[in-house]
DNA sequence: CACTAGGGATAGGGTTTA
DNA sequence: TTAAACCCTATCCCTAGT
């Protein structure tokens, strides 16, 4: 399960390790009734400007290193936040 | 591309991954101009049933897991399109 | 096994049609 | 003018590959 749905550090969703046991493929989206998707939440200006920077730092791809090394700032997202967002910022040249 | 735009099962339009080489965003604007509008198309009585029956079964915000469950109906249906009318049935009240 | 890359799906604001 | 139908796309999710 995907824990806290807000409020304290996020942690990506991580299922366990698929068992020796067949599942019926229903079962997976039957979980995906209670595991709530996060509202979408705009990305503020001061998180843009700490991505560009963190980029220009670190290197594209370091999303990791690049959430650790602002985590005041990024505390509501998770790395991959950081990498879809990169994608967003420069899909067009 | 989005294909196709009447006949057999609906896709959705989606573009290509993003490549290398940039890419000027009026390319997609130019492109829109032949990418027709699908034309509006009244939703049956039969498709809301299976649409309420469905959400009650797999929960609102399963989308695609709604169409696949009722093809049959929802042929000429995107999930988006599925995620709109629920949008629009229960808009007021 | 932690992390990343990239395709997929959803949410919500916008636009067009009738 | 309005509501339904349809579109756009940022944001979020899934998961193969390393």
């Amino acid at each position: 399960m995907r824990l806290p749905l807000d409020g304290g550090q996020m942690k990506r969703f991580h299922l366990d390790s698929p068992k020796r046991k067949a599942v019926s493929p229903l079962k997976k989206y039957e979980l995906a009734r209670f595991v709530k998707r996060r509202k979408p939440k705009k990305w503020s200006l001061e998180e843009e400007d700490a991505l560009r920077e963190a980029v220009k730092k670190y290197g594209k791809g370091n999303w990791k290193l690049i959430w650790n090394s602002r985590r005041d700032v990024f505390q509501e997202r998770t790395e991959v936040d950081l990498k879809d967002k990169w994608r967003n910022m420069t899909r067009y040249g």
